[in-house]
DNA sequence: GAAAGTCTGTTGTCAGAACAACAAAAAGGG
DNA sequence: CCCTTTTTGTTGTTCTGACAACAGACTTTC
């Protein structure tokens, strides 16, 4: 992973990120699939950076519910609203999907009183907060997607949304089964029968993780 | 409503925030109730600030589905994940709930090439991207509060929010009950029933839009 | 390659929520 | 104050989706 690339440094140069590692106190784990990264409740005030595998922001609640809020890909960050807030606890948590690596990063120095003058904190910041105002669209979209009150009108308006962003009808989405249902907020055998209707009623095409939507 | 107060300007002086309302080109405008303030689909360049009344915060799908995302009284911030995104087009409206008195600010100006080094700009940067990053948390919450698939466990997830950020059993929630059950994803006269059963069952008492938890 | 485990798909039952229709109460306007 | 409009509450019907249980496909491991 190109950290170059990712949204948090997107526009530096790699001597440029070097220092602001080091300034950031940057550490990097590996997780193994299902390990629980962050756990709900406790505060975060390191902001994850997905370096490979992906990562799962889920939630259970008392009465059993799991949700899945949201997916970090590699070159995502994760937790970073936490690490904007100084103490506050996590509301859901983050977990490894499958073999995961992840840098940490103590955005927080930066963030409160900056005594080290380095010229590139204020081009994190900035980027940071752009990192921020595409997760609230993240977060806005899934509520989006579970306006329908039907199961197969979530299905479509996450589709929708997939093959928007894949710019065409077919795409691959990074939830198995469970995980599109729990994002959808639905039951994942009564989805799966649903899943069948739309083939049989010609309006998608699929094979595990990979989907087309039919015009 | 005082500037000075609000998550934006947190930490200014009048003074301090007088010339940033001029590099943000400030300008203010009244709506009636009902009125729309932003039009989701449209782009939006410029971030609000609620002077006075309440503006919420919708969506309507194609099936006629209409939800609420959420609400910002007077002091709040709505629109800053657009303002930050430059061309990123609404996903949702915003629209008056009351009389209301909106304030606009162009941080685009800031946020881009900064060429006025205004010294107040980079504190004006870190209260945005705090703004930001608490509107991603109550994005997370209203996902928690539709996660659980019965009314009841529903309004519970959300009584106990509204509790909680009350400190104590008694609140004053913001929505009327049509605005309650779109904000939870469910039908009107449904929640209504529930809400009768709850009393019945002495979990809460309520009355208008005062509610009280019982323990 | 056999066995254990995981993931996906199917079916039937039943609770609970949507929906429609209406009554009552409250708010607003002339 | 009366009339209109909006908001809230109630009831009964209908139907969708949750849930449980299971079968088959696919993976992984030894």
């Amino acid at each position: 992973m190109n950290l170059s690339e990712t949204g948090l440094f997107r526009g530096m140069e790699e001597k440029e990120i070097e220092r602001l590692l080091q300034c950031l106190s940057a550490a990097g784990k590996r997780y193994r699939k299902g390990e629980v990264i962050l756990r709900e409740g406790e505060p975060a005030e390191q902001i994850g950076i997905v370096l490979s595998g992906m990562v799962l922001l889920e939630n259970d609640d008392v009465w059993g519910n799991h949700s899945v809020l949201g997916s970090a890909a590699p070159g995502a960050v994760f937790a970073e609203a936490y690490a904007c807030i100084p103490g506050e606890p996590l509301l859901i948590s983050a977990a490894a999907a499958e073999e995961t690596d992840v840098l940490f990063l103590d955005v927080g120095k930066v963030l409160s009183v900056c005594t080290n003058a380095c010229p590139f904190h204020e081009k994190l910041v900035r980027n940071l907060l752009e990192v921020c105002a595409r997760k609230s669209l993240e977060l806005s979209r899934r509520i989006l997607h579970t306006g329908p009150k039907s199961i197969r009108g979530r299905l479509l308006s996450y589709f929708s949304e997939c093959a928007k962003k894949a710019g065409g009808s077919d795409f691959v989405i990074p939830y198995n089964r469970q995980q599109l249902a729990d994002y959808l907020g639905v039951d994942r055998s009564a989805m799966c029968s649903e899943l069948s209707r739309m083939r049989r009623d010609g309006l998608i095409e699929y094979g595990k993780n990979r989907f087309r939507l039919m015009g």
